[in-house]
DNA sequence: AGTTCCCTCTTGCACGCGCG
DNA sequence: CGCGCGTGCAAGAGGGAACT
């Protein structure tokens, strides 16, 4: 938690609230804004605050959404539960399944935050994408691990069940992001047929290969 | 060119608290 | 109580960018 502001001061009861309403603020802007509109001076506005008072808290309007996606990035608690729980050999759709309702869920309580972090780390903003990384690489890692577990340890190397996981970690993000009213790539396809595609490929990469 | 908005800086005021 | 001090905030001004 920050303890001083720009001027160096100790930030009292006070303070913390006014900090506290800026973030508020800025996160109700977000959902309802795009993006490179959001300033400063905005944020202080819809806060009932003065321009100047920002300033006492942030150096610019990237340290709020490094704070925000920081503040989401910490709310991963529902998505690692699912993937630390023991899985049942011969439920392993239920629990796929169960992780791609909680992946959805976790975006769609935090999508504004979410679509603006990987935009900007994306667009080469190292602090943005270190805390992409560290948000993902926890939930890549138990996948990888199960990967592995599932596939056999001599039939597919770390590195490899690694890197599948996080091509169906990437896929199942991209699908998570959209807004659910969105149609992606085809009209034809509706949400409930990706969520279910992603189950099946998540549920696919999860069991032992068939032999035959 | 004029206007509006954003950002920054300086300055000062209000309030609360501790101390003698 | 009177005072000093720390804390929180805004008024006002000015430079600069963006828009009309």
């Amino acid at each position: 938690m920050v303890k001083i502001n720009k001027d160096g001061q100790a930030i009292g009861r006070k303070g913390k609230e006014t900090r506290s309403r800026l973030l508020a603020a800025a996160l109700e802007l977000i959902s309802t804004m795009a993006a490179d509109k959001l300033t400063a001076s905005g944020i202080a506005r819809a806060a009932s605050l003065a321009s100047q008072t920002f300033y006492l808290y942030f150096d610019d309007v990237d340290e709020v959404l490094l704070h925000l996606s920081a503040h989401a990035a910490q709310d991963t608690g529902e998505l690692l539960a699912e993937l630390d729980q023991p899985w049942k050999p011969d439920a392993t759709r239920f629990h796929a399944e169960r992780f791609v309702s909680a992946f959805y869920r976790y975006w769609d309580k935090h999508r504004a935050i979410l679509n603006i972090r990987n935009f900007r780390a994306d667009g080469g903003q190292a602090a943005f994408a270190e805390i992409r990384n560290a948000s993902a690489l926890p939930i890549v890692g138990r996948i990888a691990e199960r990967i592995r577990a599932a596939q056999g340890e001599n039939a597919l190397s770390d590195r490899d069940a690694f890197a599948r996981a996080v091509i169906v970690y990437s896929a199942i993000e991209r699908m998570a992001a959209r807004y659910a009213s969105i149609h992606f790539v085809s009209d034809e396809l509706d949400s409930d047929d990706l969520k279910r595609a992603e189950t099946d490929i998540l549920t696919l990469l999860l069991s032992p290969p068939v032999r035959g």
